[in-house]
DNA sequence: CACTGTTGTGAACGCTGTTTATCGTGATAC
DNA sequence: GTATCACGATAAACAGCGTTCACAACAGTG
């Protein structure tokens, strides 16, 4: 990774690059310390040791800052969840694609739960900032996202088939509405899954992304001491819902 | 409510509070606009025809200024939904809780999409600004709103108990995290429900939140052209899961 | 009438993000 | 080896921000 084609970068370039980096990283820990409203175009400056209109030489401003680091974030993210992913598959024998999943959904709230300020930075950015307009950066970063946690609900689909709802039963415009992006998914990753997996995919997506935000922002205090447990009780219902009770182990620790 | 006790209340007092409801009104104006991050205090004065300094006469600073905004909003989002609550349960003869359950949580969500900022103010606040702090305004108005929805679900098991886990099959630690909850419900408001029933409204409330602010943050768009039918579908499955599968209807409109 | 406490103002302070003109410096070309 | 030049960094400046303070206008009370 540092020196593939050494001779296709010049040593200005790489400085630059390193000085990128330096500033992504002292806006990252200055967004960490006082939230997405609070960071400082002069304090992150300060961090790296420059003066405030230096940074305009890496950055057109202080938003573009923030989005870098925030694409940046979403490939953390993707490589934390996808490296907990093939952790589990290639400790599992035969594979067992809810074990993957299981992985996957824990290591997502360990980074969340560890990083309260970057979750809230990704996932819950109210459309004030326009910060989700379609064909960004960011966009681009989230839709990768998805495909991770959508992989491993194909496979355990595809392993072990479940019942779920026949197309009909569904509520009104739901079909329509889905037919999109399950077209797609036949075409590309799951050529025989029925539209009533999606949506259950869609619905398992909601209760773990729905557990972990209300946890991170401090929505469960008043019913719950610790959200762990709580987290853990949504992988073990997870786990009847698609058929394998007996599925679901406790962590380790 | 405008005129009790008149005599208690000086003409100073009155244009007072009134002031003050013109200020919060400009700022609440002022953060749909622009968010949390960019609402300036000066801009408030200048939609209320004051000057910067003259609303230190009414609020220590912006932030408190925002934080009576906030428990504004949860007063109003209350009142909505326990009105939409109230409403659904005149119609049904006899009553019917999960009745009330759907045009409660068909209320959140309106009211959500309606007001993407105010939601993202209420409910995906990252705790850098440590606005969810124990024993404020904030914290108070916010577990009066988990009342609203804690009262239905709580009705619905009384009207038509559905089978929940038993305590010794749920997630490891679960039922001492949920137990200081459960007693207080228990010694309040539902007598005989079983901790498992506890644990199924808390996972029922994760998954009306999820489906809402993964909406509400464009956090479903690449899987649904329009979140309004999956929120149709969590309802429907919800009425599946507390073992009345026919009590779902679609929405009239 | 004078007195008092409240309300609003203008000026000021230190800070912010951003722009501009200017200076030094490392890489490149002759 | 030297001239050239683009790039990196800077200081100065600007408008605007939240906040503080001293001071003027005013309503209500005796």
């Amino acid at each position: 990774m540092t020196t593939t084609a050494p001779s296709m970068t010049t040593r200005r370039e790489r400085v630059r690059e390193q000085t990128i980096d330096e500033i992504k990283a002292a806006a990252r820990a200055e967004l960490v310390a006082h939230g997405r409203g609070g960071i400082q175009l002069r304090a992150v400056a300060r961090s790296v040791g420059l003066t405030a209109p230096a940074l305009y030489r890496y950055f057109p401003g202080i938003d573009d800052l923030v989005t870098a680091v925030t694409v940046d974030l979403y490939d953390e993210l993707n490589a934390e969840l996808e490296g907990a992913r093939d952790a589990a598959t290639a400790a599992t024998d035969p594979p067992d694609a809810y074990e993957a999943m299981l992985a996957t959904s824990r290591a997502f709230r360990r980074w969340a739960v560890g990083h309260p300020s970057e979750f809230g930075l990704l996932f819950a950015t109210p459309p004030a900032g326009f910060a989700h307009a379609p064909d960004t950066p960011c966009e681009e970063a989230s839709s990768r996202f998805g495909t991770v946690f959508a992989s491993t609900f194909i496979q355990m689909w595809e392993e072990n088939p479940f019942a779920v709802d026949p197309p009909e039963e569904m509520a009104p415009g739901l079909v329509a509405g889905v037919e999109p992006y399950w077209t797609w998914l036949t075409d590309t990753l799951a050529p025989s899954m029925p539209i009533g997996a999606v949506v259950f995919f869609l619905e398992g997506w909601v209760r773990i992304y729905g557990i972990v935000a209300l946890e991170v922002f401090g929505h469960l205090s008043w019913a719950v001491t610790d959200g762990g447990p709580m987290f853990e009780e949504t992988m073990r219902s997870l786990a009847r819902d698609v058929g394998r009770p007996e599925a679901y182990r406790p962590p380790a620790a």
